[in-house]
DNA sequence: GTCTATAAAGTGATAGAC
DNA sequence: GTCTATCACTTTATAGAC
């Protein structure tokens, strides 16, 4: 093998855990199976990490900071809340479905912290992150679509967290389109009822009704 | 130890490895620590089981009728929807705080399946009773409450599945009952939205309130 | 039926040659 | 730095005494 810096290594090593365990789950990234999948010899592998669980702690974290990375650029607004709400989960579920493996992968790494005690904060992180994102998400699309949502957008984003991880779990496991989609109908018609027409804070103009 | 007929024997290692399960984590699941849980030989368990797949795949079929059971009664109606669906969600709940390694144990469980081929077809299974439970639950509180719902019994079993599936995994990334709470009360109201006064379909004598 | 003893294969981790 | 060879241990599963 080529002479590669610690840290090279390292994220390589990274990645094909990822590989492993997105292919066969988090029993079977065995550090053997790992280093088979960077083609690399079981030495390198503690040569660059010192034992598996450094390298599954350093798993979860490049997995929490990706999906950070990865939800940040999400907005397209479109003519009307409900349109905009209902392409976004559109565009989550064309990755799910795309790449079903990774969204278990996420769900079992978190499961697999939960039971080990130095990363039992972890998850909290992960879904704190997502939660971060849902917002940003939301807050953006006030400005944007000229409306300001009728609950707290603290509040608003755990509910879409939630029916998003809903909708994940439940795909995942019967595989259901259709319910799916009705499911991400559902989801952009509540939405598009939380909006309220934007009301400017200091003139008290009237409430607008949608 | 005493002598036990074959299928005492089983559903006794099915308990230990569900206790073990919910302590430690699907793969510290191994014959070893089940039979200690069960306090037996390890011989004993391959006499009752061929191996350790197979006990796993009772432990699942066994987790999934179980549940099918508990969540047939669960309906406790109160004055009106929101009331009833708000004490509903709460005792789910309270459920979950007593015992986070059983749900916990239940998604590592559905994820375990997802990764074996023979047992892939289990999550849909579960889910479904999940969903079949909810379904009823709906339909049951249309007589008892007086009201009808504005939507397909058959959707909105699907996004009360979907929030309480996010609502569990979110407190158990979390630990944050302020927010479950939050959560809950915003389901209630979401159902109080729902529901309708109750039309007789076919003697137009008017709505019965309860 | 139930046990002890052990086989056979897999695991994480290290020593030591190059 | 990177390899091969190997240690020490754990795993599932079985053989064979009782």
């Amino acid at each position: 093998m080529a002479r590669l810096s610690a840290t090279d290594r390292r994220s390589a090593l990274v990645r094909a855990a990822l590989t492993v365990i997105a292919r066969d789950g988090v029993h079977a990234a065995t550090t053997r199976a790992i280093v088979a999948e960077a083609d690399m010899s079981l030495a390198s592998f503690h040569y660059a990490f010192r034992s598996r669980d450094e390298l599954i702690r350093e798993v979860i974290t490049f997995v929490v900071d990706q999906q950070e990375d990865a939800s940040r650029a999400a907005i397209v607004p479109l003519g009307d809340v409900r349109a905009t709400v209902r392409a976004a989960m559109q565009a989550y579920f064309e990755l799910l479905k795309e790449h079903p493996e990774r969204e278990q992968a996420m769900f079992e790494l978190m499961h697999y912290s939960m039971r080990t005690a130095e990363l039992g904060a972890l998850p909290a992180v992960q879904h704190g992150s997502y939660r971060t994102a849902a917002t940003a998400l939301l807050e953006a699309a006030e400005p944007l679509l000229g409306i300001s949502w009728g609950r707290p957008v603290d509040e608003l984003s755990r509910v879409l967290v939630a029916l998003t991880d809903g909708l994940t779990y439940a795909w995942l496991a019967d595989r259901d389109d259709a319910a799916a989609e009705r499911l991400m109908d559902y989801i952009a018609d509540t939405f598009a009822g939380f909006a309220e027409p934007a009301h400017v804070h200091h003139a008290p103009s009237g409430g607008g009704a949608q």
